[in-house]
DNA sequence: CGAAGTATTGACCCATTTCAAAGCATGTGG
DNA sequence: CCACATGCTTTGAAATGGGTCAATACTTCG
């Protein structure tokens, strides 16, 4: 069942059979997508939303010279663009970094189940807020840390997210990413990040290779990034 | 009427005047609070929201020597903290910057307006995608853009906001920041936040002396800070 | 084997920080 | 009405983190 990797992981907030059921239902059809593939660009007028099932992908904003700035990092189990069903549009282009898996719900359905399920609704509104939690944590990221601590941040953040998801065990997990990627995504150049990991390695206390990413002490590198947790898990309730 | 003031001027999606009834009646109290207080502090379980009717509030988190990151500023008309209805807790403090005027709603009142109004329920919601764009928005500001730049497009930011709310005109206004806010905005030193102001001020792009700004040439301004405003006004349409 | 992307390293440069001091308002209590 | 404290703004000089440019290796993969 696809629909049951929705929101699995994230604070206490699974759904509950029917809900599950009901967004399975939705499921308007299931597409893979090669690597580095644009899959929305930013202004276009959009019926669809997007879960990920499988795979990572990214959303961006770029600037006059056309580098880019990454917003977000998304794994399987969000909902890569459902803020785009109030929205209609996005603000930013969204491509997949590896090859991925998608599940694609039309707005109209959608706005169906916001006027018979509100439960559902406010799970669906939660998993935007999470995004936007992290969000801020990208800002304090960029804002507050120099170079090493945004790495070791970014990979605590993924780290963390990838445990809740069962797709990193003991600090190790596979990421289709590339050092200029990286780079994007924290404000740096390509050549800053090589010596950032070189660092880093150095130290014992991450290594980045092909993809793989080892945490050999996420104590340290926790401390290092000013790695607090908690906003990955919403404490979401039910009034 | 006070909900009135909510979504005024984005997009165009103000309420209907049932909608407008209905959140008024949801009102639990009004407050006035001084200016530089905490409202919320992070971690708390909280049981209201906050509709901020006058002044100016900012949402921020500290790093580990207890320096600030904003990670938002606030204008008449946002409804600062919806976000927790949904979360329960907020992973950052708040805090006025001047002088405010806030509405509260209990939570167990909105519980009840997702419950009967689906169709206000998605504007709340989108009012708290709209947050999530500016966040995006400060992401690509501070991971992109040079101290001049990141001055600059703050100020456009919020002249672009405040013009919607007709509390700007003619690129001047009134902001309750001093320079190391700005600073703790734009991921800068207060002493250099006080450099850059100067360039702007040499340059006839932009005056900022207590509180007070003037936009001088808001082509050039824009142009310096990458400007695009569309992520301001967000394209909601009702499904 | 060659091509293209990815990683690595060195040398130099510049934007921003840091540290330090002084100048200005504003408000308070004597 | 003055004295003083407090917080904001301004400026200078020195230190530094990260950027830029340029060259070289390492990997895949066709």
């Amino acid at each position: 069942m696809i629909s049951e990797k929705f929101l699995m992981g994230r604070g206490r907030h699974e759904l509950s059979n029917e809900e599950k059921q009901v967004l399975e239902d939705g499921i308007e059809s299931v597409r893979q997508v090669p690597a580095r593939k644009q899959i929305v660009r930013a202004g276009d007028l959009i019926e669809t939303s997007t879960l990920l099932i499988e795979g990572f992908v990214c959303r961006y904003m770029d600037d006059r010279e056309g580098q880019r700035q990454l917003v977000a990092v998304h794994v399987p189990g969000d909902f890569v663009d459902l803020h785009a069903f109030p929205m209609k549009r996005l603000d930013h282009d969204i491509a997949t970094l590896g090859p991925v898996k998608i599940a694609c719900f039309e707005h109209r359905t959608l706005q169906t189940i916001t006027e018979r399920y509100p439960h559902l609704t406010k799970k669906l509104w939660f998993s935007t807020l999470l995004d936007a939690a992290m969000h801020r944590e990208w800002i304090f990221r960029l804002g507050r840390l120099g170079a090493e601590g945004r790495i070791a941040h970014l990979f605590c953040e993924l780290n963390a997210r990838l445990e809740m998801i069962g797709m990193a065990e003991d600090g190790q997990f596979m990421l289709p990413m590339t050092q200029p990627d990286l780079a994007e995504a924290t404000g740096l150049t390509g050549v800053h990040v090589n010596r950032v990991l070189r660092v880093l390695r150095e130290r014992e206390l991450l290594t980045f290779k092909g993809g793989q990413v080892c945490i050999l002490d996420q104590q340290k590198l926790a401390k290092l990034a000013e790695f607090e947790p908690q906003y990955l898990y919403g404490t979401h309730t039910d009034g």
